[in-house]
DNA sequence: TAGGACCTTGGAGTGCGCTCCAAGCAACCG
DNA sequence: CGGTTGCTTGGAGCGCACTCCAAGGTCCTA
């Protein structure tokens, strides 16, 4: 919501989809999300708390009906989370959706920045993969070489 | 220390250096250390504490002097804090490292499973990458539309 | 109609990885 | 000589991201 052109919208990013959504309707309960996404029920009523999640549509008694939109966003949040971007940008972000259509060129600046971050990380951790490639050598030679002795 | 096979060690396994050591002492106070880490002092003294460093010789007076080693080392724990292996795995580590060769299998299985989390690590981020790409392209192609309009 | 799932708010608790302090004293540097 | 840096132990505090509970209620399904 709070985005209007023609035929993408923001929310619903991920084209193909890993695992099919838990059946064909459009709501769920909470714990079928729960179910669905891994997080438990306090983390979702949580991330509604903070303003993480969009406002969540209700039943006519009030209970929470999740929609397929609604499991979009906690998917790219689920992305997000693995960044180690912080909550409180998560939830910057989520406000700029909120705000309209005017917020395009910050969120998108956002979305860089945290692109570059991503850069930076997959980097170090090439870094590291090499450092642990050359110990586990390290461990093959010398057990082989024990192996010969 | 601990480990015995000739020429190479564990401990000093970053082959090339990216930043030479602050000066070519082969001994360094705790805020040189600090400096050139960009830990504190602090956390320095809580890694010995909780057997995360080994233990750092003294001067005369009781003074830490950490060694070239020691800061090879640390370098080496920074690349493991990247990949967001806990402490705890890490003194494990530390500790086996102290208990001899008859741990090298062990050691190589820590770090072949540390590198297997490093892979899959890399593996999500590039998919969060596709996914924030996927977006921002999304946003470019609006703004650029808006511009046309 | 029973039992389980769900609702609300506000607040407390948890685990991790630091981060810092107190206090009293030794050492080093200009 | 004075000021900075260092030493020790044990413990407190912090920020983050949850995680869970209380309590009193409503709703849904078998």
């Amino acid at each position: 919501m709070t985005e209007t052109v023609p035929a993408r919208t923001d929310t619903c990013a991920t084209a193909p989809r890993a695992h099919p959504r838990p059946e064909g309707r459009d709501h769920y309960t909470i714990s079928e999300v729960a179910a669905h996404t891994g997080l438990t029920a306090y983390t979702l009523r949580w991330y509604e708390r903070i303003g993480l999640m969009p406002h969540v549509d209700r039943s006519h008694t009030g209970q929470r009906r999740f929609s397929n939109r609604d499991l979009d966003w906690l998917a790219f949040v689920g992305k997000l989370r693995l960044t180690g971007m912080p909550v409180a940008d998560m939830v910057r972000y989520a406000e700029l959706l909120r705000e309209g259509e005017h917020t395009f060129e910050e969120r998108q600046e956002l979305l860089e920045s945290t692109r570059r971050d991503v850069r930076a990380r997959i980097d170090e951790l090439r870094d590291t993969l090499a450092v642990l490639d050359y110990k586990i050598d390290f461990y093959a030679d010398a057990r082989r070489a024990s192996e010969r002795a």
